[in-house]
DNA sequence: TTGGGTGCAAACTATTTGCATTCGA
DNA sequence: TCGAATGCAAATAGTTTGCACCCAA
């Protein structure tokens, strides 16, 4: 089970065994993302990091979240065309996103759980499943 | 349950049970779209309906699809950052995405059930579930 | 005639990229 | 020292917007 916060030392050994290097840099927005169950934006991540003491530019934030995502320490959540949406926790579990306020809430997996799968296209291996459960907020359901 | 192709006057009569006026290129993007189950982006509608002898420009299909989109004509999945794809079949089913070659495919909602909803946070009503697989081509899987 | 629909181009935003600089093993 | 990591600015891509024009009721 995860748990949060993660200190730097955690941090730090978390990301070598994922295969990253773990640089200033890298570190900082980690930590920002480890501080707690949480679902940013890149925009957010690079407005947290750089509250504290440290300055890291906008490439290098987006750079790294997309390495972190690709080596499996974070999770990419797609469910806005307008925005990725990042978020640490890693076991397996859905969402609800609120359309109106653009909230992001955790779906423990066994609160829900799928069973099997449905037989996958011919010649290809599973790489992830996203429940995605979009609500209202109760007042602005009525409005179009 | 939905059959495809819709002709042109069933594509009409559609469109007035979703109180949306019938003009000539909302016709056509919508000819477009119920020519068969598949999923397309904005930039595909936009160059099919240009391919026949309509013309309509990228503001109004942009337009056209989120009106369509918001009055429940068609549905909007959201799976890849880059791009909506706009799906012509409204009756409840899921998707796989291959994050490889970018295809959509359609599972139906028979094969895969499921079951209760979790209680929705609260002040909040269901809006739609998205559910999806993501799959990678099997040669691919091992690259990184 | 008048308001919805359309087209065009410009604007916008999230994200990516090229390249020179700096850092760390 | 030398490749990896970073920063900056410019580029890109999808989408939205402002505004003038047009057409059907």
């Amino acid at each position: 089970m995860q748990h949060f916060p993660l200190d730097e030392e955690q941090v730090r050994s978390l990301m070598r065994a994922h295969h990253i290097s773990p640089t200033q840099q890298r570190v900082d927005i980690a930590s920002v993302l480890f501080a707690r169950p949480q679902h940013l934006s890149a925009e957010q991540v690079l407005s947290l990091v750089n509250d504290g003491a440290a300055s890291v530019s906008k490439a290098t934030v987006y750079n790294t979240l997309g390495l972190f995502a690709r080596k499996g320490l974070i999770r990419e959540v797609i469910v806005d065309p307008t925005k990725v949406f990042y978020d640490p926790t890693i076991i397996p579990h859905h969402h609800f996103y609120n359309v109106d306020s653009g909230t992001l809430m955790d779906i423990p997996a066994d609160v829900m759980d799928l069973g099997q799968l449905p037989p996958l296209p011919p010649n290809t291996v599973a790489a992830g499943v996203d429940v995605i459960i979009r609500v209202r907020s109760a007042e602005a359901a009525g409005e179009k």
